[in-house]
This record gives structure tokens, C-alpha cells and sequence, in this order.
RNA sequence: GGAUGGAUUCCCGAGUGGCCAAAGGGGACAGACUGUAAAUCUGCUGCAAAUUGCUUCGGUGGUUCGAAUCCACCUCCAUCCA
């Protein structure tokens, strides 16, 4: 069926499923770019712990939102948001197809129901005022300061979940209303694109396997030195670049506070735990689309499914 | 050959007569998420058709109204003395 809507294809899932390379077979085979859906890989410096795609891998397909940033740099939703609506207009304006390509499902769902963050501007003395409150009084005094403006809230986010209560209250003052009617409208919206929403998933335990492995060759590739490097930079582990997985552990070790063993451990379980995460969001998304690999065998095979989709939902 | 310590639910590890299906941690599993999202947070974890029943704490047999907890023997492990 034809729609007047413009095209979007969506490749996503669990870490280490194997995205960036079905992205490519994907990308040439509908004349599309691809858009980085990835909170680390925006990063310069972070090639080895983020599996950023190399520059040979992209074979010739045009990625966007990759090493745009310093690490010192903080990056969130938002700018996601508007980096890549812009990055989609250009490549509209070429007459080719947006891929969105990456794990990160909370940015994904910003762009793919254009999500309004509200204009509201950061304030970090206002955050960094309620952190401190909650350090010194407690989660539960802090929540009831949120109870006191905005209780429907308060029956939605737990006490015990600081950053979304500290969120909750900042979008009070800034706005005036309660975050929770705004995360209702938002969370009705239609999406503005004609889109299809592919999770590559794969067996539990040969996900598991993967990650574990993949960890390994990070560590064989160097990701040592990648981390000492930009410890030479200036990079402390406060920003939000370093709270990536391999990065923490790894500057936690080079500060002498765990064991190189133990911080590889750390790394492996919590990517685990992450994959995990990834899966439960992609699980409530509506209208996706999952493809388990163990189906397939092999991804030419993948790829002729999914251009079968595209073709039905006449996006190609 | 002798002495001592130990064997607990997927793992580590508490528990030394009833309040124990058994603390705590880990892992596994499940979930939330709308400006830090590779972040942050929650739930659950012996079995079974619910406030009940059943089977568990190395094995066997005892003591007791009642045992993971006490006794005997056995098996295995650790350390020490020969």
C-alpha cells in the first residue's frame, strides 16, 4: 500500500546480535544511509569499546552520527533527536531511505514518534541541587518533595529512582505541568513515517556467548590502551561518555580500585544484563518487527525477508 | 595411620533444637523507562491447582512432641601430625 508518509527503516536489537553488518548488505540494497542509533559510537576515541563500525566496514554506505563528539562532550536524547532529523531531511533530499541502525530504543522511539522533549532548558544547578538533596535527606524525602507537586508521579516512578524523580520535579518547575500527563500525550502519538521497526534478536544463550566473546577480543584489540588513552585526555569518569560498558570497569581498574580480571568480569555480566534490558524495551514496542537468527541461517536469507516486508509496506 | 575443620537451596555464604523453604550477596528470569538510557530503577527465584500441602540443608540410622541444627556410623573435601 502507498502512503504519503516518508520511509523509515529501523534495524535494531540486542548488543552483539550482529546489526552493522546486516545494516550494510541492508543500506545497499535500498539505496540507504545509515543513521547512528547509539549513544557511545557519536564519540571520537571509542572505537574499540563501543564496536563503532570501521570506516572499510561501511563499505562505501554513508553513516551519520558517528564520531561527531568529544568525549567530554554530553550527549542525550535530545540531541539525538534533532541531530537526526536533520541527518534524515538531507538524506530525503537525496531521494534515499533513512536507516536507523542501533541499540539505543529510547532514542530510536524519539525520533520514530517525534517525541516533544519540551523546549525547557537544562539547568544544572537545579539538578545538581536536588542530587545533593537526595544525598543528604534521603530518596524518600526527595520523593515526597515530588509527591507535594506532582502525585500521579509519584504512583508511576519509584522513590528509589532518583534520576526520573529529580526529572520529574525539574519538568514541574520548568513547565508547570506534571510530567506524567505529558508522557501520556506522548506516549499516544502516531508515527509521522511510514516505518518498519526490525529487532534482530538471537537464541539467549548464543547471544550470551557472543557477548562474552566479544568482550575478549575488545580486551585483545586493545581496549587497555584505548581507555589509558583517554585517561591521558582528561576523561574522568563523571561524563557521560565514560559511563559506557568497557569504559567504567576498565578506568576503574587503571585507578587501581578493582582487579583487571574483575573489572573483565564486570564488563561481560553487565553487557549481559544490558542485552537483556535492550530485549524487554524492543518487547513492548509496538508494531516491530523481530527476526531471530536461528531462523534464518544466514544473512542473505535475512535480507530477502526484509526486503520482502519493505515491499509490502511499499517502502521500496 | 592419627588430629582437627568442613559438606546448606543454580553459585558464594549465614544459620548450631521450634519464629527455617532457610539471612545476605551473585547469577538466572521478568518488568519499568518520554533530556544522563551502554544510564537509572523495580520484582522474582524448592515443588504444587492461592493465607494450604509436599520434598529439601553429603548418606544412613538414632535421640526428641519437634533437627539444617544433637548422637552414631559411613562417604567425600581441606589442613596439620606421622
Amino acid at each position: 500500500m502507498m502512503s504519503d508518509k516518508k520511509p523509515l527503516v529501523i534495524l535494531t536489537g540486542p548488543t552483539a546480535a550482529g546489526k552493522s553488518e546486516l545494516s550494510i548488505s541492508l543500506a545497499k540494497a535500498i539505496d540507504g544511509e545509515i543513521i547512528s542509533a547509539d549513544s557511545m559510537q557519536v564519540y571520537k576515541h571509542m572505537d574499540i569499546g563501543s564496536a563503532k563500525i570501521t570506516h572499510e566496514e561501511m563499505n562505501g554506505i554513508e553513516h551519520h552520527l558517528i564520531d561527531i563528539l568529544e568525549p567530554s562532550e554530553e550527549f542525550h536524547v535530545v540531541k539525538f533527536q534533532s541531530l537526526a532529523k536533520a541527518a534524515m531531511q538531507s538524506i530525503y533530499a537525496k531521494g534515499k531511505i533513512p536507516i536507523l541502525v542501533g541499540g539505543t530504543g529510547f532514542y530510536i522511539q524519539s525520533v520514530l514518534y517525534d517525541i516533544d522533549f519540551t523546549e525547557s532548558e537544562e539547568d544544572e544547578t537545579f539538578r545538581s541541587d536536588l542530587e545533593n538533596f537526595a544525598r543528604e535527606k534521603g530518596a524518600d524525602a526527595l520523593f515526597e518533595r515530588l509527591r507535594s507537586i506532582d502525585p500521579e508521579s509519584c504512583k508511576i516512578i519509584h522513590a528509589n529512582n532518583i534520576k526520573r524523580v529529580i526529572r520529574a520535579i525539574e519538568f514541574y518547575e520548568k513547565t508547570g505541568r506534571p510530567i506524567s500527563e505529558h508522557n501520556k500525550e506522548q506516549r499516544e502519538k502516531i508515527s509521522p513515517y511510514n516505518f518498519a521497526y526490525f529487532v534482530l534478536d538471537d537464541d539467549r544463550a548464543v547471544l550470551y556467548e557472543k557477548i562474552n566473546k566479544r568482550v575478549d577480543i575488545m580486551l585483545e584489540n586493545g581496549l587497555i590502551d584505548e581507555v589509558k588513552a583517554l585517561k591521558e585526555m582528561g576523561c574522568t569518569s563523571d561524563m557521560v561518555s565514560m559511563q559506557g560498558l568497557g569504559y567504567k570497569e576498565i578506568l576503574d581498574y587503571l585507578d587501581g580500585k578493582c582487579t583487571l580480571e574483575d573489572a573483565i568480569y564486570r564488563i561481560k555480566r553487565d553487557t549481559r544484563h544490558f542485552a537483556k534490558r535492550q530485549l524487554t524495551w524492543f518487547r513492548r514496542e509496538a508494531d516491530t518487527i523481530h527476526i531471530l537468527r536461528q531462523d534464518f541461517k544466514q544473512n542473505e536469507l535475512i535480507l530477502e525477508y526484509m526486503m520482502k516486508v519493505l515491499a509490502e509496506k511499499g517502502l521500496v
